[in-house]
DNA sequence: GCTTGACCTCAAGTTGACTTGAGTTGGTAC
DNA sequence: GTACCAACTCAAGTCAACTTGAGGTCAAGC
């Protein structure tokens, strides 16, 4: 019953065959068999891959992503886990909005240098008292790095030039 | 005039000794002398730091805040750059919001396996279309993990099974 | 029969942002 | 003056999530 090449999965799912190889390797999908060399995926490979694209955005890392399939490869997440990840989220969101009132502030503030308008220090200020009241066990910054600039395992080929001012 | 070991730094900021000599030698931030080996740094550099988490925490990668200082380490980012960020942080909410209504929802819904649930089905696709359409470079997953579960460079010793809420 | 192309394996490389470790130096306290 | 400890340098390691590359297999088409 309608068994896919890896190919075919790519083509469908937008994920790479190395990725899908990888995948398949550390336990996150399964193919249902082999044809001689090939592995051969059935469709259900699809929604899992789509749930794996969710966990990922959600910020789940790909072994946490694991632990939340059953045996069977259906989802097996604790609706505790989910509540606090929804939660968590919304603390998310809720810091993603007051950086972004900070940026915007800083884009229309008139004064010449960031740095001596009194309402970006301020802005700074809440913002690093934020981060200092959530617990933040390492010191270490948050990533919030969307898929709009991913810059997580930028393949190397692709220079960073084409971007409006190219960083780098 | 008040110059600080780099330990001041460290204990004043939240950055690690390490990352803050990363940081000078990558160009980040620039100590004011030495006294025998030891960097010595002027308060300033504190603000500086507070611009750099800042612009960790919306995103930039280290080389994109350096690119954003000037000369004299004075903040220069052009305001355009600052509107684009801007929105791009308004996109992302939006797709945060939309993701934490879809992890609510299959919190709170009674269908024995999510996979099963129609509406979740209809979220994923909702929200894989997101994805697809907000303009994606190179394919890569966003990353939202945010502090309260930094999950880069995570040290290794922390196993990933532990998961239930303490995201530590 | 031979080429082609899609697939395979396995090891090694890549990325950014640091951290770790080994071995050294020098200011400060006693 | 010497012990101590914070800082130093420099190279190498770490992490996740893949990607790349070299070399091999196999079914299909000419």
């Amino acid at each position: 019953m309608n068994l896919m090449d890896i190919g075919e999965v790519t083509s469908r799912s937008g994920a790479s065959v190395s990725a899908l190889r990888y995948y398949e390797e550390i336990g996150l999908i399964r193919s249902a068999g082999r044809r001689g060399l090939r592995r051969q995926f059935d469709a259900s490979v699809l929604l899992t891959l789509s749930l794996i694209e969710l966990g990922k955005v959600a910020g789940f890392s790909l072994a946490e992503i694991a632990s939340m399939f059953a045996n069977d490869g259906t989802l097996n997440i604790p609706r505790a886990d989910l509540h606090a990840k929804a939660a968590e989220l919304g603390r998310q969101i809720t810091k993603l909005r007051a950086l972004r009132e900070a940026i915007q502030h800083v884009a229309d503030c008139p004064a010449p240098s960031h740095l001596e308008c009194p309402n970006f220090r301020k802005l700074l200020k809440s913002i690093s008292a934020k981060k200092v009241n959530s617990r933040t066990p390492r010191g270490q910054a948050s990533q919030v790095s969307a898929d709009l600039s991913s810059r997580r395992h930028r393949p190397s080929r692709r220079k960073a030039a084409d971007s409006p001012e190219r960083y780098e």
